[in-house]
DNA sequence: ATGGTCGGCAACCGA
């Protein structure tokens, strides 16, 4: 069986509802893993999703800020949700699916949004950034995150670091802008390396060609400047790599009315 | 070199 997964920053589920509907009208993701809710529990556009196909929904939402969804057409087995950094931020939901979903093997998806940092790139003078590196920190360090050979993990989610030259518009004039500092792209290389991770965009797009997922509100017109970088991330563990059908930056979600400013990343994995 | 825009939620914080 083949199985299409999503994951996008929509930056308020609520207020672009109709957006996540048309784009799943379109692509029809089996698993659909949002970031940036914005969304308390209570409040969660249930029943919209229900009738979109998505029965089964692993929540983890706060007032205002932050929140982390799994969204599923196939039934999970079971459901967590971490803490990082002794802080209780809504920025990670996994699910487990299993025999119910059809699936041999069982399989993890882990969905992350990982702190942004703030503006200044010392953790020394600016909390925020030294709660990223910590986050990535104590990611690098977390046993669930460390998929055994056979194992068929996945990581998705809003990482908000472009570890890559290429993952920026400019690699010399983002060095000091937080996302694509050198300490936190090899923070997130360490995550993905302690791991064994296979960053799916970057085994099917070559290091050497441009590839974003986000261009800031800032600009007077995204698409002409094409300032973009690359935060939204796709990993899968060793097992699974060979299990990769398909890869896909859903750009023009950029362009819609009133659009998140980060774009859906999709893969298909052949199972 | 600087400021540029969003969303939540009701004055700014976070991105």
């Amino acid at each position: 069986m083949s199985l299409t997964i999503t994951s996008w920053n929509i930056n308020s589920v609520r207020l672009r509802i109709e957006l996540v509907a048309k784009f799943v009208k379109a692509v029809r993701p089996d698993i659909l893993c949002l970031q940036e809710t914005k969304c308390p529990d209570d409040k969660f556009p249930l029943k919209r999703f229900k009738r979109l196909g998505y029965e089964h929904v692993a929540l983890n939402g706060q007032k205002g800020y932050h929140g982390v969804v799994v969204l599923s057409r196939l039934p999970f087995e079971a459901t967590n949700i971490r803490t990082f950094c002794d802080n209780l931020d809504s920025r990670h939901v996994s699910v487990m699916l299993g025999a119910r979903a059809g699936l041999a093997r069982p399989l993890t998806l882990h969905n992350f949004y990982v702190p942004a940092g703030g503006d200044i790139p010392d953790p020394a003078s600016n909390p925020k950034f030294a709660h990223k590196l910590a986050f990535l920190d104590e990611m690098r360090d977390c046993a669930e995150l460390h998929p055994g050979d056979a194992d068929h993990h996945v990581l998705v989610g809003d990482l908000n670091v472009a570890p890559h030259e290429h993952d920026v518009w400019s690699h010399r004039q983002l060095l000091d802008v937080v996302s694509h500092t050198p300490l936190e792209c090899e923070k997130l290389l360490a995550v993905r390396d302690r791991g064994g991770w296979i960053d799916v965009a970057r085994a099917r797009v070559p290091l050497s060609e441009k590839l974003y997922t986000w261009w800031s509100y800032r600009a007077a017109d995204w698409q002409a400047a094409d300032r973009g970088r690359r935060l939204d991330h796709i990993w899968v563990s060793p097992a699974l790599a060979g299990r990769v059908g398909g890869f896909h930056v859903a750009r023009r979600a950029r362009g819609w009315e009133r659009p998140s400013d980060h774009v859906p990343v999709t893969t298909v994995l052949e199972l």
